[in-house]
DNA sequence: TTGACAAGCTAACACCGTTAGCCTAGCTTG
DNA sequence: CAAGCTAGGCTAACGGTGTTAGCTTGTCAA
């Protein structure tokens, strides 16, 4: 509850257009004044019905939450019954490695730092990790292939991998081993 | 080259300084004004000596990859001959996380965006990163091993696992999967 | 009809990184 | 030794940030 439901039209119009500005423009780019001016208001005027940014970010994160979680929850539906564990964990990173790459601004505000629990929805976070937590079994290894997931995910983001060198292999030879 | 080797002596201790700051009292404490007031000068003079703030993080940083490589050198070269892959990079793995949990600050600063390679000393980020390629053996796994290894660290300074959650349990799963 | 309140506005504040332009002490050079 | 250059400090100021105070206005309820 208190994230988005009961919040009013133009708090959750703030929301989109701010989430537009961010994954159009970069996270530079959304500022109070930028996001008001797109929704025909001065800045000010956005503190009638937001505290201030950080509630702002904490309400992007949590619709990154719902939206990633979603997309994780497909693939992982998707995958045929009776998958090897291999095959589902696999499943799952690649579509979580697709949904940051195609996101990739929301992607580094929803991970970049501490997460505001207090504002979020309660159980969104552990909804959205259920696909990789389910794949991965033990819940050591469940920590670890999300602690991989991300780690390859942000790192590749930032471009941090030497130039030209074969992610895709290493995040097979990756969940390969986690999922053994 | 072009670090902090052809840097003039009002430079190092700019870097000490900031370095200083940011470790004990965190970013958002770290600006010029702050770097400044502590060297008894004022911020437009460090115009001087620096060129802005992003040169003076690059040289934070590559001090910082300095300082955890060397950490890193050393674990690696204590293990003893002989030892199975899995017990060196435990070892590496156990000395990176034990250097970003005693400088939080910093490892967010080496860590938390794109490299600025161009300002970065030739050679630095792959010697810092050499004890760790080292013990995984292939160049894939290596990857694998370093995005576990940040992710790990990077979600636990952030707090993002679930509080009371066994990490040593997931770090020894996590690199006895890797180094199989 | 009156009153309350939601939701806009302008003006302003403190802080940020940064630039322009001035001053002065000390070294170099004719 | 005098002249001049330069390194390295300074103040003032700019544009940008999030944010607050306080005013206004339109709408809806009593």
């Amino acid at each position: 509850m208190s994230g988005v439901i009961d919040a009013g039209p133009r708090v959750r119009e703030a929301v989109t257009v701010a989430l537009d500005i961010l994954e159009r423009e970069g996270r530079d780019a959304l500022t109070m004044r930028s996001l008001a001016g797109r929704m025909g208001i001065r800045a000010p005027s956005l503190y009638k019905h937001i505290r201030g940014k950080e509630e702002l970010d904490a309400l992007m994160i949590a619709e990154g939450f719902r939206r990633a979680g979603a997309a994780l929850h497909e693939a992982s539906d998707a995958a045929p019954p009776g998958s090897t564990r291999t095959a589902l964990l696999l499943a799952v990173a690649h579509a979580y490695r697709a949904w940051a790459l195609a996101h990739p601004h929301l992607y580094r505000l929803m991970t970049g730092g501490p997460l505001p629990r207090d504002r979020m929805p309660e159980g969104l976070e552990a909804w959205t990790a259920e696909p990789l937590v389910r794949a991965a079994g033990d819940p050591d290894l469940a920590r670890a292939a999300f602690a991989f997931a991300h780690g390859m995910t942000i790192l590749e983001l930032d471009g941090r991998f030497p130039p030209g060198a074969d992610l895709g292999g290493a995040w097979t030879a990756g969940v390969e081993a986690l999922a053994r």
